[in-house]
DNA sequence: ATTAACCTTTACGTTAACGTTAGATATGTT
DNA sequence: AACATATCTAACGTTAACGTAAAGGTTAAT
């Protein structure tokens, strides 16, 4: 019956990583420690896995290291934070803290911007060469 | 006069490695080896110059590792070699190498095209959560 | 009740991609 | 000619990101 505690081997699956992976992302504090159980087995819930999910993603896709992932994740709950800390009453010295969030914010936009750029370029060279090579293959039908 | 030979330390300023890297990178055999002079110092050519240059793009860009990469520069330098040998007499067992080339090729392009979306994914995050940010401030100069 | 299959921590091992140092030449400058 | 610089090879060192093995405890099933 009591089913949504889900132990290490099942986020393994669910994410694609290992289970050293998963504990050693926690060890270097890239995720945070989840609960454990009364004899010290983790305990995950949905959301972690999501958090984890979105860690693999960044780390493959954008080719970050765990330690740009770390000032990512940073940012993403400071953020967090700030939208229900300041709801209300952002004081004048948490402004300024917002504000330098957005900053890196949009720097790590610009870099992604950057980067997508550069891949459009070189997508375009493959595709190029593909052009060429079946363009030769069309070009024997016609003998 | 004689200026157009380039030694190590120039073509690591131009391309941001360090000396050790690009000798490494000729050790692995990512790039091949340049001229020596006659007592055994490197000498650069612009060309090569050029292709470490991309082998950087292709690196931090696309965050791909010099395993990978030797796989990339392997298949640009088959399909150089294609076009020069077969322009008028491709073999039929060459063809079947060309379809392989080609097979070769989308798949590197899905590839990246999977990863560019994945990164507009991200990038769209990262502007929702500084919309807030921005917003939040819009909405206080309406005080 | 004894395997089998999990979980835990601790700790040493591994691979990639260089960094660093050493020792021997080479080149360029005054 | 001497001196600072740069180049070479060879070899050991380093860091990140885990892998792997050992030793022990728990739970599930036969």
């Amino acid at each position: 019956m009591t089913e949504s505690f889900l132990k290490i081997e099942d986020v393994a699956k669910e994410t694609g990583l290992t289970k050293r992976a998963i504990r050693y992302y926690e060890e270097i504090g890239l995720i945070s420690a989840p609960q454990r159980s009364e004899r010290g087995t983790r305990l995950y819930t949905q959301e972690e896995i999501e958090k984890l999910n979105k860690v693999v993603l960044a780390k493959e896709v954008l080719g970050f290291s765990l330690q740009e992932l770390q000032q990512f994740i940073q940012l993403d709950e400071e953020i967090e934070k700030r939208r229900r800390d300041y709801r209300q009453a952002p004081g004048p010295k948490k402004r300024e803290e917002l504000h330098q969030l957005s900053e890196g914010l949009e720097k790590q936009i610009n870099f992604i911007q950057y980067k997508m750029e550069k891949m459009q370029n070189f997508k375009h060279e493959l595709e190029e060469l593909n052009q060429r090579i079946t363009d030769f293959f069309r070009q024997e039908r016609q003998d």
